[in-house]
DNA sequence: TTATATACAAACACGAATGTATGTAAATAG
DNA sequence: CTATTTACATACATTCGTGTTTGTATATAA
């Protein structure tokens, strides 16, 4: 219970975010004391305080650990020239970050912590520009995806590439957001794959 | 400065609702206090605590006074059988509405605080499930019209109303997330209205 | 082997917010 | 005309959270 190793201190920063998370889910974030996430943690404040600055901080570090992976996961998805036709690239980017929230708790429950259990002012004005940064960047990946597609005459008739990259951006925008409220799983978690399917097909040639 | 009359009184909740939704936007939800709000109103805590039994109650009448009438114009726009077709009858509501949110500062407040200026946890669970309840309710709408606009041959192939009412519902709510946190206007509120036209343009026969 | 930095726990100081209780002057009912 | 509400303002009690400071045992570097 005093001095750690260096990997005793990583479990310790790790268990921290985990309880963060735990606790930002059921109490919001602004309602969440540091001494809460800290006996979430078995650990007092000044654990937390020393791993991270303060409560933003803290936050930062849970949503990167999300949200990077599935980034990473974005670029390679879409961008790669590679066996399967543009439109069923797309089709298989959205449908496997669905699948993505389905296996992975941290992903869900950090999903639903930014998109129903967060206050997006002051500090965490920034946290939403970033998000809208990283909108801008998946409809850029879509237009270009849709582009190629054009030019291989996939798509029906002559339709924008970049409308239809954001008309598909913000279908799946929406479907994220009902996803992850969705927690009783009635309203459209059984029915998202099959929305998605419904939704390149009706672009397709 | 003591006691007023009704009408007086009624101005005086009115003041503490707006007083209320400028707080809530700037500050976010669960960090205003009463004691800004009532500031901000010109008034104290006192009268905030004679109109409304707790912040929760001044949330759902700040609420209320933006959704109801924008429930009610759904109903009207949807519903009516009248000269346009259902096709053009879901292209106006979805056009108005983004009207509406241009031209209201209360509606587009109101929108903004609770897209992401508030935690949807304890008291405030409730108001997301009114949320969940009226979105099913627009879906639910939206493919009754989409029916009517199959029965009369004016979608393309055999599309299912039920998939296309999804799609159509999921797409606007990502738009309106969009557009509601896109402040500088710069992301979508300008190409707003040629979305949604490409939108219904990709389904219409 | 000793000095120092690390990884926390514990204590402190301070502000801030909430709900309630009480006070009060004027509007309104009878 | 007086009794009672109404529509607030003011004061009080209590709780809770934050950031910082201090203490400390041990891992680690030299």
């Amino acid at each position: 219970m005093v001095r750690k190793t260096k990997e005793d201190a990583e479990i310790t920063r790790q268990r921290i975010i985990n309880a963060a998370r735990e606790s930002f889910l059921s109490r919001g974030v602004s309602r969440t004391s540091m001494e809460q996430i800290a006996s979430c943690a078995g650990v007092t404040r000044g654990a937390i305080y020393w791993h991270f600055d303060n409560k933003i901080e803290l936050f930062h570090a849970m949503r990167e650990q999300v949200i990077l992976p599935l980034i990473d996961r974005m670029d390679d998805t879409l961008s790669v020239e590679g066996a399967e036709d543009p439109l069923t690239r797309i089709e298989n980017f959205l449908c496997g970050t669905i699948q993505i929230l389905n296996d992975s708790i941290e992903t869900r429950q950090t999903y639903e912590i930014m998109m129903s259990k967060c206050e997006y002012v002051d500090e965490f004005a920034t946290v939403l520009r970033q998000i809208l940064s990283n909108c801008a960047g998946i409809s850029d990946k879509l237009r270009m995806v849709y582009e190629h597609a054009k030019s291989q005459g996939l798509l029906r008739e002559s339709q924008d590439p970049a409308q239809l990259a954001m008309d598909t951006h913000l279908f799946f925008s929406g479907l994220l957001h009902l996803w992850v409220k969705d927690t009783d799983g009635v309203q459209i978690r059984p029915q998202a794959i099959k929305l998605v399917k419904a939704h390149i097909r009706l672009r397709r040639n």
